[in-house]
Order: C-alpha cells, then sequence, then structure tokens
DNA sequence: TGATTGGTTAGCCATAAAGCTAACTATAGT
DNA sequence: ACTATAGTTAGCTTTATGGCTAACCAATCA
C-alpha cells in the first residue's frame, strides 16, 4: 500500500531532514547531501525510497537532479490520522455522555 | 528517536489496523489477533513494535493482557506534519506574493 | 487435579534496510 | 581535448523486519 511507503519513508531521520529542507523549496542531490556526513550513495537510496513513496520528485537536466516536495503523499498521512482521531474523539464523546448520565 | 519509532510502527499495515481496532477502544491480545490469519507470536511482535513506539500501552491482569492506544504518540506525528505544512505553505505565500508584483 | 485458554519464549528463515567503497558515465568548464 | 563536477551502478557488510513452529508458563474452569 501507499501508506507503507510514506510512513515507512518517514521513519527515517535523515529522510525526514530531506523532506524538510524541500519544503522550503526544490534542491538539487548534491544540495541535499552537504548536511550530512554520509556517502552519495548512501544518500541517493534515501532519495530513492522518498521517491518510491512518492513524497519526493525529481528531474535530471544536465548533469544536475533536481528534487522537489510531492506535498499530496504528506497530505494523504494527514488525512489517515486526521480519520483514527476522528474515531478515537467520537468514543471519548460517548464516554463522556454515558458518564454525565 | 521517538517518531523514527512512530512512523516505522505506521509503515506496516497490520500494525495500522491495529491502531485503528483500538482507537475503538481497548482490547485484549487475542481481540487483536482475531481479525488477521497471522500465528500469535507474529502478532505479538507487532504489539511489541506498538508499544516501544509509544502508540500502545498494555497490561496484563490474570492471562489477559488489555491493549489501549496512547494518542499523545498519534499526536507527536500530526505535530510534525503540521510543522512542515506550515513551512512549505509560507514558502507558496511568499512565491503567490511575488507573483503578484 | 487436570484440561483449556491466553499469552510468551526461543529459535529458525528469508528478505529488506542502511551504510560503505570502488569504479563508472556523462555533462560542463578551461 | 582534459579535467573537474554531479550522479550512478555494482557489490559488499551488518542489522532489522516479518513471518513461522514448537515448546512453555500461568490462570481458570470442571
Amino acid at each position: 500500500m501507499q501508506l507503507d511507503r510514506v510512513f515507512g519513508a518517514l521513519s527515517d531521520a535523515t529522510r525526514r531532514a530531506i523532506v524538510m529542507r524541500l519544503c522550503d523549496g526544490e534542491a538539487s542531490v548534491g544540495e541535499l547531501a552537504k548536511p550530512f556526513e554520509m556517502a552519495l550513495p548512501s544518500l541517493m537510496k534515501h532519495i530513492r525510497i522518498l521517491e518510491s513513496s512518492g513524497l519526493v520528485a525529481s528531474e535530471k537536466t544536465g548533469r544536475v537532479r533536481m528534487c522537489s516536495l510531492q506535498t499530496e503523499a504528506l497530505a494523504t498521512v494527514e488525512v489517515w490520522l486526521a480519520a483514527q482521531r476522528e474515531v478515537w474523539e467520537q468514543r471519548l464523546d460517548r464516554l463522556e455522555m454515558y458518564l454525565r448520565n
């Protein structure tokens, strides 16, 4: 499922940092790599994982690959969480109703 | 980090299903296991992972272990997502401002 | 007390994740 | 044409994940 991949992608601090960086705008692979002490191929793997989750898209022009955030994928997660919250809040409401009577 | 574990816990459909079930109220390990074709020990592993992420708490009384959702852990994720959204929306706002002038 | 139920422990397997190095490709700059 | 830059591929480790079975403990119930 898509949610598997999105949650999985966000379960790593490096990848969350990349996402945070991309919230501020597009960046090349090199720019994304700078803050980390990691070897490039390792970082590329993270980018691949982010891409396969749908959180990031990238396009190569010349020898530079630019990456951008796909906010819809993050929205998917927000939607899922909101749905859960609704269920548990309804339950708490029922509980409160019950306790009042 | 805590977020690592929470996102990791939610990256599996079985565990998300458990979380969804617990949104509706407490449940024993046995009740949680029923909907799945999985062997009990496998399911227990998932419960352990959910516990170590802080999403679920459990307590054993007699021979029955009751599990409950810890909504604060889900809230942690919501907070992180909201923070990202704020950043990217600010950027889009700036972009719009720029395009207007 | 003996059997059943509810969960737990231990240990095995296959696959995937996260990192590395080394070597390679392809574009840009001089 | 040569060199430096920006990624990419391949292949290797180590550790974690997700599943299983088989055997085990502990609380009920008859």
